[in-house]
DNA sequence: CTGAAAGCGCTTACAG
DNA sequence: CTGAAAGCGCTTACAG
């Protein structure tokens, strides 16, 4: 592998005209830039990571951790993310939380004390109060994405605003027996969105002077066949079935739309469903749903960081402590349409 | 953030004492160690991975290429990767090919450069012969899962015996009119897995005096949508439908189905449906699947490319081009039936 | 515009 | 067992 020496002494100059000629920033004659461009590239050179780290502070890598990377949400978002990152010569270091409590230590208190990257995107993690001090003495820059972070500038879905959407869409249509199923976050991290959603829900139910049945409620752990249980309870009473489902991902509506099927009520005739996130199955299914853009928040998480690590102050973000907060916007398929008529 | 610098002066030894004792290799007297121990507990010290690297020439990090992440066999191996690496202590570098021939080109041609890590590990991606070479010059060792690929070291499943697998278990249960569904590839990258099913179908098929009848062949993009259709497709022949249907992914023979039921036939009664990955939803489905145990394969590709780096001999990887196949493991549960009587 | 040299923070022969 | 010093491969004030 060449390094710049090599490329000194192909291209003739000293090897800062070979660092200044390459990064573009500092002034050199068109001459020597030519020539020192012709050597590297023939010479097939990039500057080593470690060695530019080591000079400049700066590592041009970014991490991400997020507590999963095989479900939907995370494995989309990570994808947004990988690729804006890519595009701007940023590489991806993967921090995934499912090793337990073991391996989050780990990682906050070791391995991120390597300084291998210049800025984190922690996805619907919650630092604790011993991580976030520890993200500080480090530093380092973060970007919290789902769920304001003290002091860390924010991203997230507008959770009440998507829920009151759903909702008001089966409203609108006629409903008034709506029910709901809310997730239940797994245990180390901090989702609080679902409640969120269903917080929504019940405002856009109080809005309407509508009233949510006890029995029209229920949780799933955001898996299809958690919520196919959900929702055969929900939906077999005989009595007080609700005509409508509001759902907490798109997974778990799909479980409910089988559920629906196998207990011989058809969708949406018999009742509608909406889901939220829009998967990728969701158009096979003709799930309604409030879409999340989950890959585009990932590249503009991926921008908001690079904006950030680039425009420094002394060291420190300019800006932090900033929440912003997405719209979902409505996508209506087939899954939901006027109740039946009683 | 603490330096080395920091720990010598605390500790009262120098730098070199405090590498020594931090790595635990070289004779360092128990005094000495405690002590260092200690003052790098209190300053929270870990070692600057840039610094360490250049000195070293070691990253302790390792580079993961695949086509997508967003796709559930992508995202479960990748999870797999992930967690054995950060228990060895080792980074994750992710790239990403799904955007496109550039992207690929930058990863292959600058990114990989840059010196950021100590092998790569490919998933379903086969090298160009450029690529290769620029893999054999930078002198980075290579752990290929999914086919084999020249000059390096490759794990991967017995395709051919789990399509015969999946075929055999069917033909076992009396069926004789068998269908397959197999996978196409996307372009850029190659899998040749879904041929090497079909090639063990065959097998199996002609080893039981069976033949495949055309109309029971067909192909779909790995989407449920697509297998959906695919399936709706053959199992609509009113004359010469077959019984049963092995099907190249599970996430295809989702859509094949609630095609079927859709067709108002009962799986398994009327016809008998196995997949091949033993996807996180197949349990509930009910879906008999051949196991490729893919978070195992995971792990198993981060533990072989640690040793990889980890035994070099004059800088070269020993005990290259070498192909280990895994066998896939047959899980009946209850799509699959003797044939229905005719 | 350009080069010589210091410095980034480690590790590791070398000498003792 | 331990320390002084060289060296890993870059970038960037500094001087010209």
């Amino acid at each position: 592998m060449a390094g710049i020496e090599d490329v000194a002494k192909l291209a003739g100059v000293s090897t800062a005209t070979v660092s200044r000629a390459l990064s573009g920033k500092n002034s050199v004659s068109a001459k020597a830039k030519a020539k020192v461009e012709a050597a590297a590239r023939e010479l097939n050179y990039t500057a080593s990571a470690s060695a530019y780290t080591l000079a400049t502070g700066r590592s041009r890598n970014i991490g991400v951790v997020m507590p999963f990377v095989d479900r939907w949400f995370f494995s989309v978002i990570l994808e947004g993310i990988e690729t804006e990152l890519i595009e701007h010569g940023y590489d991806l270091t993967l921090y995934n939380l499912s090793g337990g409590a073991d391996q989050r230590r780990k990682i906050f208190f070791e391995f991120l004390n390597r300084k291998r990257v210049d800025a984190f995107i922690t996805v619907a993690v919650k630092p604790s109060e011993d991580e976030l001090q520890q993200l500080a003495i480090a530093g380092i820059p973060i970007l919290g994405l789902g769920g304001p972070i003290s002091g860390a500038r924010t991203v997230s879905v507008d959770e009440i605003g998507a829920g009151r959407l759903a909702t008001e869409h089966l409203i609108s249509l006629g409903h008034t027996k709506i029910g709901n199923i809310s997730g239940t976050p797994a245990s180390e991290m901090e989702f609080h969105q679902p409640n969120l959603r269903r917080q929504g829900y019940l405002d856009a139910l109080k809005a309407s002077g509508l009233t949510a049945h006890d029995s029209w409620l229920a949780e799933a752990d955001f898996t299809i066949a958690g919520a196919y249980h959900a929702t055969k309870q929900l939906l077999g009473d005989p009595r007080n079935a609700p005509s409508a489902l509001f759902i907490a991902s798109d997974e778990m509506a799909f479980g409910a739309i089988m559920a629906a099927k196998d207990l011989g009520l058809r969708v949406p005739q018999d009742v509608s469903i909406i889901g939220m996130d829009d998967h990728d199955m969701s158009e096979f299914f003709g799930l309604s749903t409030i879409s999340q853009n989950v890959r585009q928040q990932g590249s503009n998480a991926a921008k908001t960081v690079i904006d950030l690590v680039e425009n420094l102050k002394d060291g420190q973000p300019v800006n932090v402590e900033q929440n912003r907060e997405w719209p979902g916007t409505l996508i209506v398929r087939s899954s939901t349409a006027r109740p039946p008529r009683s």
